[in-house]
DNA sequence: CAATTTAACCGTATATAATCGGGTATAAAT
DNA sequence: ATTTATACCCGATTATATACGGTTAAATTG
């Protein structure tokens, strides 16, 4: 009982369910009923559901960053000079609050965090690491500029096992 | 004349729509004209198009990776053996294919590719790297671990500017 | 500077979808 | 075998999306 809403195993249904909506997040009811073989009141007691059990987090548009300009990524390394409890919290606390860091990872192997930055253009970069490098703690960085984006995601790979029950939490 | 859809700048509304959807996919077009100060119509109609002109590309559910199955991530470094365009190609298309890359980057500064990897678990791990280490072209790889996910994006840092209008392509 | 055009908006009417309640069948439990 | 629970479908009601016509204001033009 560490959940605060009970959540029984996700049946084929609820698996077809969610890879639809991380895809076709405004996708009508009536529609998704018809995808998954259900009439519209059961699919949306489905849905609210799994919203409620917090499959489902949340819905939002995908928008292309590059005509917002967002048009360049970039990933950097980020070592901090001592690896103390108070200086990983003062980072932490600072370097959410920079809206150009999309993306920040604690990591195990070399260095200590892994940032993904969203930027216009490569002159913002230099402002951008100006910030970084003024972090509390911050010892040293190293910078990985995305050339071209291969593969993005577009949601988790979903798959239903009818034997040991989707792995929980 | 480079888009398929002539688009005229974003005015502070449409940002407003935009920043609106991002965070909250699903809410009603009757809500967000209200949140923007318009009535439905003139709402809905500039949503439609932000979608025609591609600022938006889609819609989706955020879903819970760790409840699903997916409670660990790693990036992985990949170096290939030689900078040819044909080895480049290949290995592409062979990470498309592998459903636990989340996402590929092509990055310019010591190594050639970094992956980002969604995975159950840590023993999932073992396999998914021999797969990377077998890829065509691979020479050598790295693997960072996210201990913590310090901050996640919840979407692109919006703002309307009068003067430049935003940053085209 | 007045007339015209254009663009964006609002309100209303209609179509479509979401939601709620009632009833049924199936499967599990007693 | 009976009861209970679960998941479902159908139909009615409410809410929302959408299409249409009219209005205002700003910009353009004579």
């Amino acid at each position: 009982m560490n959940q605060s809403v009970k959540a029984k195993a996700l049946d084929r249904i609820d698996i077809s369910i969610l890879d639809t909506l991380q895809k076709e997040g405004r996708i009508a009811n009536v529609d998704l009923a018809k995808k998954v073989n259900l009439s519209a009141s059961p699919c949306i007691d489905r849905v609210k559901r799994l919203e409620k059990e917090g499959f489902i987090e949340g819905y939002g548009a995908r928008l292309n960053s590059g005509k917002l300009g967002y048009g360049t990524a970039a990933f950097i390394q980020v070592t901090l000079d001592r690896t103390t409890s108070d200086v990983f919290d003062k980072f932490r606390e600072a370097v959410v609050m920079i809206p150009q860091v999309a993306e920040c990872h604690m990591v195990a192997g070399g260095f200590d965090y892994l940032l993904k930055l969203r930027l216009p253009n490569m002159e913002a970069y230099r402002g951008i690491l100006a910030q970084i490098v003024d972090l509390p703690g911050v010892a040293q960085t190293h910078t990985y500029v995305v050339i071209e984006q291969v593969k993005n995601d577009r949601g988790l790979p979903l798959k239903y096992h009818a034997d040991a029950s989707t792995p929980p939490n």
